[in-house]
DNA sequence: GGGAAGGCCGCGC
DNA sequence: CGCGCGGCCTTCC
């Protein structure tokens, strides 16, 4: 076979070490189904959130989707790394994902949530453990 | 606690 | 098509 008519396959340049590609909807739904995933009473990081979802390193692509979605989600659940809500300071929708929260027994403490409490997944947890457990 | 730098990438202009 | 900006993160200072 000498001429193959693809010549011209796909070049697949992924110059960095990212996750294999996956398609949009799909990541949608695996960012949606980690976010599903945050016990009652606790709170995760959108990096966390990424992280579960198999997407390392895009946790901004959570805030984005966490933007502009309509999925019925726990969207009060996710925060920031520094324990802090990322909506705009004084908000209307910042003080509803406090009241939530603290409705679910989560301590809000000048604006701020102690992640080494109610973080999840726990923080000192390997990842391989986490995807053999996916709770606590 | 706070800044800067680098990473990551979808989206709108 | 390029560029800037996100409900961000980590590392380093």
């Amino acid at each position: 076979m000498a001429r193959a008519k693809k010549a011209k396959k796909k070049p697949a340049k992924r110059t960095s070490k990212r996750a294999p590609a996956a398609a949009p909807a799909d990541v949608e739904q695996q960012i949606i189904a980690a976010v599903r995933r945050i016990p009652r009473g606790r709170v995760s990081t959108y990096g966390d959130i990424a992280r579960v979802a198999g997407l390392p390193r895009r946790a901004r692509l959570v805030g984005t989707l966490l933007r502009q979605t309509s999925a019925k989600l726990p969207w009060y659940r996710v925060i920031n790394a520094s324990g802090r809500s990322s909506l705009p300071d004084g908000s209307d929708a910042q003080r509803r994902q406090c009241s939530l929260l603290e409705r679910e027994g989560v301590e809000v403490r000048r604006g701020r949530v102690d992640l080494s409490l109610y973080g999840w997944p726990a923080r000192d947890q390997p990842l391989d453990e986490l995807l053999w457990k996916l709770e606590d």
